[in-house]
DNA sequence: ATGTTTTTTTTGTATTACAATTGATAAAAC
DNA sequence: GTTTTATCAATTGTAATACAAAAAAAACAT
């Protein structure tokens, strides 16, 4: 993790970026519906004042997310719904504002629910003893920060462990979800929190089920957490 | 799901698809380290003899995956794998012949059983009417085949099964499901399942359990259905 | 009517030129 | 000697133009 750019938030001053999330935001709000076909490269050249260059390696992005599918002579479509992905953290960021904050918070928790808890019993079985180091360190530091609380960075700690979590897992198709849940967290979730004590607790009882290798304990612990009251409305 | 275009590997013809899935490939398979630099934008336009657009445009795509990231003077690094998107199809295909499918499936599976129990509960409560009526004739069609068993049109009717269970959830994060299980499905198990009728019977208490509305039943099924013998070899 | 050819529209690819970013280097100021 | 500032150079970013390829639509022939 030490060495990659700065963040995503750099390139996202890139042209084609910008152009990419504009177009982006018109099929998640269904402004472009599902299946219509989106003006051809000239016509959005001239609408965003771009080049075709940026403008098609705009469309490949989206292509490559799922939400756009072009063929010569024929043009751009908007793909059906069902193949949107929104398993991608660019995707997620770009719903900021398009749906109801409640209601897309509350739909990730249904799956949260399902994944993290399991998420937790891997780890119990799957750490590393590096990757469990990181963890105790992470939980030192978030105990560090309960007793001189400070939002921001119980915030950044919070993540981290999570994080931490899913990498433990050692299984490829949980990796994504640390960044997902990142990326809820800096998008929609910036509940005021002020339980700290009380999430400190729960995080104690994960992380000592996962230290102690007992998944099945992780897992309910884990389940336990996400069931408490403070993840059922995200208070702006 | 009518009007997509033919599928998805009609556009795998184009150059800078080929191009990105070979670069895709030498990252995946760690041939391209993690953290380093890759060949700057002419370099590769020489030795895939393409253009800087078709090359470029392949870098665009590997980037939205996750799996690139470029900066000016810099050049363009391979991201940590912890932020490669694995819950995406395209990258679970390009993965075909780089990990060994046993290790890959179990993984897979490994999230699924977390996963997918979970959509049937939530399908049970949430389908539409219209949903109910889709998964009604796709059943109806399963025990159809089973009865003239065809290898290839079941494979085909299981898969619309389960993707309509993860449409029926009516929880965006969870339909990017559907795509990959597809995709699993197609590029990695292409088991011979002789016990179709075995299998029948499951599918049909997932099926009656979610047109009861039967939350818990339909997870406790799912899971059943999940651990079955069948799912844990992949053979080849 | 039906099949075939031509036309036309749109995306795909190539090429060239220049702009913007930024690390590295050198020069200048303190 | 150290720090700041300015210059340079390498790489990606953006633009503009031209032509190729695909495929639907139209024109044509049978």
């Amino acid at each position: 993790m030490t060495n990659n750019f700065s963040s995503i938030s750099t390139s996202s001053r890139s042209l084609h970026v910008q152009v990419a999330r504009s177009i982006a935001r018109r099929i998640l709000s269904g402004e472009l519906a599902q299946g219509s076909l989106v003006p051809n490269e000239m016509t959005l050249c001239e609408q965003f004042g771009v080049s075709r260059t940026a403008l098609r390696e705009a469309i490949k992005l989206l292509t490559s997310k799922g939400l756009l599918e072009s063929r010569p002579k024929i043009g751009t479509k908007v793909v059906h719904r069902a193949y949107w992905n929104f398993l991608d953290a660019q995707i997620i960021e770009w719903m900021d504002g398009l749906s109801d904050p409640e209601v897309f918070c509350s739909q990730f928790l249904g799956l949260r629910r399902a994944v993290e808890p399991e998420a937790c019993a891997l780890a119990a079985i799957h750490a590393t003893p590096e990757q469990r180091q990181e963890l105790s360190e992470i939980f030192q530091e978030m105990v560090k920060v309960t007793e001189n609380f400070n939002q921001a960075k119980w915030t950044e700690v919070d993540m981290s462990f999570h994080q931490v979590i899913f990498n433990s897992t050692n299984n490829d198709f949980y990796l994504p979800f640390g960044n997902i849940l990142t990326t809820m967290f800096k998008t929609f979730i910036m509940h005021s929190s002020k339980e700290g004590d009380v999430c400190l607790n729960e995080h104690r009882l994960i992380y000592e089920a996962i230290m102690a290798g007992d998944s099945a304990k992780a897992k309910a612990v884990s389940l336990d957490h996400l069931q408490s009251a403070k993840h059922h409305l995200p208070e702006t």
